[in-house]
DNA sequence: CGGGATCCACCGAGATACTG
DNA sequence: CAGTATCTCGGTGGATCCCG
């Protein structure tokens, strides 16, 4: 698994997904990702939009998918400065598989509660 | 995006996302996932596949995984004890869309390392 | 408006030691 | 073998203030 040949070469391809992940994974890169899924949005429009995340997190997360070419930023000086993010072609393309997973989010998240409600319950009953 | 229907519907849809990839997002879940997808596992067989993981990562890694029904653990008392991992059919569901998403990794991973590159580049380039 | 800079709290995660 | 318990440190992320 997560090798490209049959072989078991782990530390290899495994740490090009981690490293995806990485990206992917952290609390706030698919949600713009997403939100710039629709079209291009300023910096205080996505702000609002995402919801929850800090002026600092957008910026970081901003610059992180910017550097890893997800998205562009595109300034126009003007008064007020505009700033536009859009997705770039890589951006979308990850798109894709991203919403595989939202889906299976979708899917199996009542499945996923029960289960965690389950096994809290039993734990609480070991314990007592 | 992420939403079912065309409304904007942010903070439902989107936090069951988060949710998933909170549990699927960490340094250590899939990579365990992706070892438990060829077959079941031994803790210590386990941590020695990984590769990098502590021993306490992987115990609450397990833990987690176990209690959103992904693994199951199974305890064999023996001396020496014997304590297996295996996926649930809900677990080996998740694998399919990590797949697709380990597959954008592989195949687009040039490109961000370049993205990468340049970026740094371009950034050093100002400061100095 | 779109950030940069700073301070601080939290907890993720490694190291180590002990147990059934 | 398969963990639990504790201590600790570094990084992540929030809050706040300031700037062009």
């Amino acid at each position: 698994m997560f090798d490209t040949d049959t072989a078991h070469r782990p530390t290899n391809e495994c740490l090009k997904i981690t490293e995806v992940l990485a990206r992917v994974g952290d609390k706030w890169s698919i949600l713009v990702i997403g939100r710039l899924g629709d079209r291009s949005m300023r910096f205080n429009e996505l702000r609002r939009s995402v919801e929850g995340v800090s002026q600092r997190m957008l910026t970081l997360t901003l610059r992180g998918l910017e550097r890893d070419g997800l998205i562009t930023r595109t300034v126009t000086s003007s008064i007020p400065p505009r700033v536009d993010y859009e997705l770039t072609g890589l951006g979308r393309s990850l798109l894709v598989p991203v919403e595989q997973l939202a889906r299976w989010a979708q899917e199996h998240r009542p499945t996923v509660e029960i289960a965690r409600r389950e096994f809290d319950l039993k734990m609480t009953a070991d314990t007592v």
